[in-house]
DNA sequence: TGTACATCAGTGAACGCGCGTTCACTGATGTAC
DNA sequence: TGTACATCAGTGAACGCGCGTTCACTGATGTAC
């Protein structure tokens, strides 16, 4: 959560001019979604966090939807970014390299909970924001890349759909991530941990496949 | 969404006494949350709604939260019930049976988005509403004896702790709901109903444990 | 290198709004006798 | 059956609050010459 302002080194503000509003009202949009949800956070606040007036925003977005809208965009391009570096490229081994995604996809979830929410919590129509819908489109597409690649080592004549396959996991871990990473009335305790879950699930799916060793 | 109230019958208001103030107000949190989501619903505007003065509800409720945990107290006892009504006791085939567990919970999120949205949604803590733990826990106990049952199919040697099945396929239909039934940022188009998208993870997951007709 | 000027990114005061919550109150209902 | 009274479930006016948004403004920055 520090601001990287250019000329600003974190000492605070340094006159008329802040120099990185735009970066600042991010992070405090960032800080306060991570405290109270998407719905939890307003424009005047992430204006007084950042030290500004609250018209000062509006210079920068148009609304406080623009800004949740650009939060989220970020969130998928970190996300995306996670989640590839966790695949990479299908090495060591494709079965092990998606089980890595996985755990990736938890992880985000656990460690960037405010990005998270943007993502998935808030009530952003994606049709108004086509740069949302695009980065939201970039991460799945990691998702589903990897999944083509493992369903690749299928025999033919039972080979699934690889774009199944991707939503098969995607909602496995976005379900764990909802239900059990994060806080809601349905919340349980775990008899494990979250990521032993997920990665357990993965593999009895792809044993089902006959990949992974399933003995 | 209509108020049944006992003298009423839906004519409207008749006089100072409303008859069935608390019944109508859940019923237009009801609708509130399904217009706007959990976050979006105010105790004044359900007053109006219900036709009363912004300081009726105070009589009913302590405050929103407590009238949005009734809400989804009411929902999980819903979902409780239409869970073991599709499960029906193992009835006439245990796999089967599953599956249908698998559409109730689609169905319900499909046909009930704002008791869902009250459920898994809101910011509640579950903590602050111990009869809200106790609903879900009744939702999540149906599906936990399906899994056991199930499971118990399985030949000892490899047989799963039905606890886990139990958190696997609702973590599944949780994600699948959340991300493919519900508007959400991330939300994607399907290739296929989310009820079949829905099976067929469900029933390879049970294949990959012996189960289901894996020819 | 210096000056004039355009542009940019903030200010701060103001507005109308809806919300949550309180309060003394009052109309309606039920009950004891 | 009738009356007195307690209780209950609403009223409506009022309060303080924070929000979104606008506006004319002004200080700071950058650029042309």
């Amino acid at each position: 959560m520090s601001w990287s302002g250019p000329s600003d080194g974190g000492s605070g503000r340094r006159g008329y001019h802040h120099g990185n509003l735009r970066e600042a009202l991010i992070d405090a949009a960032l800080e306060l979604i991570g405290a109270k949800g998407p719905a939890g956070f307003t424009i005047a606040e992430a204006a007084r966090l950042a030290g500004v007036s609250p018209a000062a925003p509006y210079r920068h977005f148009r609304d406080a939807d623009a800004l949740l809208a650009e939060v989220a965009v970020r969130g998928f391009d970190r996300f995306a970014t996670r989640l590839a570096k966790a695949w990479n490229e299908g090495r060591p081994e494709k079965v092990r390299a998606f089980e890595d995604v996985g755990r990736a996809y938890l992880a985000f979830a656990r460690e960037e909970p405010a990005y998270y929410a943007a993502m998935f919590d808030s009530s952003l129509a994606a049709e108004a924001h086509p740069d949302l819908q695009a980065a939201s489109d970039r991460a799945f597409a990691v998702l589903r890349d990897a999944a083509e690649q493992v369903a690749a080592m299928v025999p033919k004549a039972r080979r699934p759909p690889a774009l199944m396959m991707a939503l098969h996991i995607w909602a496995m871990a976005h379900g764990i991530a909802s239900l059990f990473v994060r806080a809601v009335p349905a919340r349980r305790k775990l008899p494990m941990p979250a990521e032993d879950l997920l990665e357990a699930g993965v593999l009895l799916y792809l044993q089902s496949l006959g990949l992974a060793g399933g003995e």
